[in-house]
Parts: C-alpha cells; structure tokens; sequence
DNA sequence: CTGGTTGCTAAGCGCTTGCTTAGCTTGGCG
DNA sequence: CGCCAAGCTAAGCAAGCGCTTAGCAACCAG
C-alpha cells in the first residue's frame, strides 16, 4: 500500500462507534463546514441519538480537532516520506505529486483540514499550526537544495514555497472524483508543472 | 485595507446604509464564514439595530448572493481587461498578475467568492457557475493560442487551465496585507511561475 | 447471584438564530 | 399646516442550537 494511495487509518479510533461518528463528522464538516452541521446531523450519520455523541467527544469542537490533527498529520507524513532520497528534482517531483494526489483522494479529509481552521480553539489551532509550519519547512528546504546545486532557480523562496504547496492544497477545493482525472494523474502533472516553475 | 475602503466600487449601492451592510456583511462573512455571520453582527458593524437590514435586504442569503455576484463580475472584469491584445505569454503574464493581485488586494471578498458558494441558493449559485465558467474559459482560450502558435506546450490544457487559477484563487486562502509582499509584487511573481509552467 | 461499568436513548434546558411586527421619527411636498 | 413615504428601533416569535440529565439494558468480575 503506497503512502500515496492509502487510505488514513482511522483504526486507532476505539470503539467503534467513536470511529463512526467522526467519519461521519468528516463528511458533514467537507458538505455543509463546521458551523453549519448539527450535532443532529453527525449522530444521525452514525445512526445514532444526538445524545450518543458526548459519550465518545466532549463537543463539536474536539472532533473538529481530532480529525485536523489527524488529517495534518497524514499530510506531514506523506511529505517526509516523498522527500526521501534522490536528487532535489526527485524529491520536489515525489513530494507535489504524492501531496497533490493526498487532497484529490482524501479532499473530504482535506477541506475539513484547510478551510475550517478558524473554528478550532486557540489552543487547538496552536498545536495544528505548529504541523504546518513544518510541512512549509519541508517544501522550502527541498527548493533550497535544488538552488545551491544550480538545478533551480528560484527568484523568492518563501513566496515560491506558498505557491507549490498552495497549487497542490486548493485542488481540495474543486476536485470532484466524478468529473476530473484520477489522483496519481493529477499527481504527475502538477509535479510535472511545479518542476517546471523552478528549473534553472 | 478593509472592504469598506477598498477601491472596489460599491457606490452604486444605495442608500448609504445599504453600502454600510454590504460591506460589514463582506467583513463578517471573511471573517468567520457565512453560518458563522449573525445577521446582529452585520447590523451592528453598520451602527444599526438588527431589523434594519431587512429594510434593505430580504435575507441574509440576498446579501451573500449581492457581494459575490458582484465579486464574480469583477474578477471576469479584471481577467478579460488584462487578456486584451498582446501575444499569448503577454496575456498571459497580464492575467495571471491582475487576477492574483486582485485576490491578494481584495483578499476579504475573494474568500466569500470562492469559499461561501454552497450557501446560495440554487437559483442564485446557478447564475454565478456562469460566470466562473467565462473565467475558466478566458484563460484556456489564451492558453490554446500559446499552444497553437507554438509559444507554449501544454500537455494538459483543462488541467492545466484550472492549476493557473487555481494558484491566484489560493492567494485568498492565505494572503494577510500585514506579513506578505504587495497584491502587485505577488502578482508579478505568480505571473512568472505561470509562464514557466507552460512555455515551450 | 450482585454490583459496577459501558454505551446508549428520551426528554428537555437555556440560549441564540433569522426574521417579523408595531410603532416612532424625520424630511419633502401640497 | 397635514400627509405620507422612507428609514429606523424595541420587542419578540417560532425554530433550532449545543449540550445535559436521568435512566435503562447489556455485559463482565467477583
């Protein structure tokens, strides 16, 4: 199982029913955002009673956090691993298309992670932004690579940093698996436009 | 630079106190999405007691559907403005600059454009999915010209349509006027990028 | 068997929501 | 002046919200 085509492994929810809830969460904040799924909503999906909910989540708000922690994690992971080994080519190549294909197959997941931000609490959000801040990290120590050994060429490295991530995170925004190409196609040619931003 | 004082024109919207809901509703919505607005925080951010916003609106959708109408409309307005005579890689250059300096500048009604379309209603998302296709085919229409007169190669033309916008559109996702270069500066760098992913 | 823990439901509490109603004030016009 | 429309507010309604409480059935350990 590639770490580009797994599933994220909601395993390590216990019981059950916890897990049920927060797949469920997933779908409901992905169609309608946090504020507008109900309590109502997430139990129903479960097929269970609104009350069940706070046997297994203290509020609304933590399985928001759960699943952003979660979804930033898998995300994080996906990088560092595509950035092991090769060339700073093969690295930025493996990264943008393992990270590209990540949101198209888990854009659920994805939207959750990117968009809903905002409604997590401030200490939650703190513990989320530290992920990002590596994930940034990543991304930006790969183009540094490629500059000192003159396979890149890069005018602004922070701002060329956002617009790799950024090109690969908004296709959580649109992508619909009914209408547009597969992840691992999607993957190649945005790894294959992203190469071409920053060769020499 | 706020909504309200943003070059934008909203003065055709009257009365006064009309401008002054649309424009604190553009700020909340930014702010904290649409579910998340009361139609008590609009009011009050217009100096008004909430009923008075539905002397001059019907509904809090109305006034969702009013800004961002407005916004597509300006969006195709600077895209097609920016895509007039030139080569290709010229019009090109010119629309990515102006679109990603426009979602960088206006950065607060962008994200209501592009992040709160689930909350019209059908009949009015359906009137501004027309506009968002005109945008979309505006740029494949310039993208084909490159292709056809052999100034760009481009392996896929829809895929790499929606990557071009799709990297401006994201500027709204994260721009903050405080900690980033200028809209202008962003939409020089973006421009460049975008060339680079699709010259011959 | 008994007693306690786990996982659940029915009912509902206090509060906030979008929006409505009734009525007041203001300014323009005969 | 009297009249009316425009623009506003105070008060509040029905509905829906996140979350709590009380209690019940199933299970397992002693």
């Amino acid at each position: 199982m590639s770490a580009v085509t797994s599933p994220l492994a909601w395993a390590h929810v216990q019981p059950a029913a916890a897990r049920r809830l927060l797949t469920g969460a997933i779908d409901a904040f992905a169609e309608r955002g946090f504020q507008a799924t109900t309590t109502r909503d997430i139990a129903s999906r479960a097929g269970m009673s609104p009350a069940a909910l706070y046997v297994h989540y203290p509020s609304k708000e933590r399985l928001l956090f759960e699943i952003s922690l979660y979804g930033h994690r898998a995300a994080l992971e996906i990088l560092t691993e595509a950035n092991e080994g090769g060339s700073p080519s093969d690295r930025l190549r493996a990264m943008v298309s393992a990270f590209t294909a990540w949101h198209a197959e888990h854009h659920t997941i994805a939207r959750v992670v990117q968009y809903e931000l905002a409604a997590l609490s401030p200490e939650h959000f703190a513990e989320v932004a530290t992920i990002r801040r590596a994930i940034s990290a990543v991304v930006e120590k790969t183009l540094t690579d490629g500059v000192t050994d003159g396979t890149f060429t890069v005018e602004d490295l922070p701002g060329t940093t956002i617009a790799v991530l950024s090109l690969a995170v908004d296709v959580a925004r649109w992508y619909d698996p009914t209408r547009h190409a597969t992840p691992q196609a999607l993957g190649t040619l945005y790894a294959d436009l992203a190469l071409r931003m920053v060769q020499a």
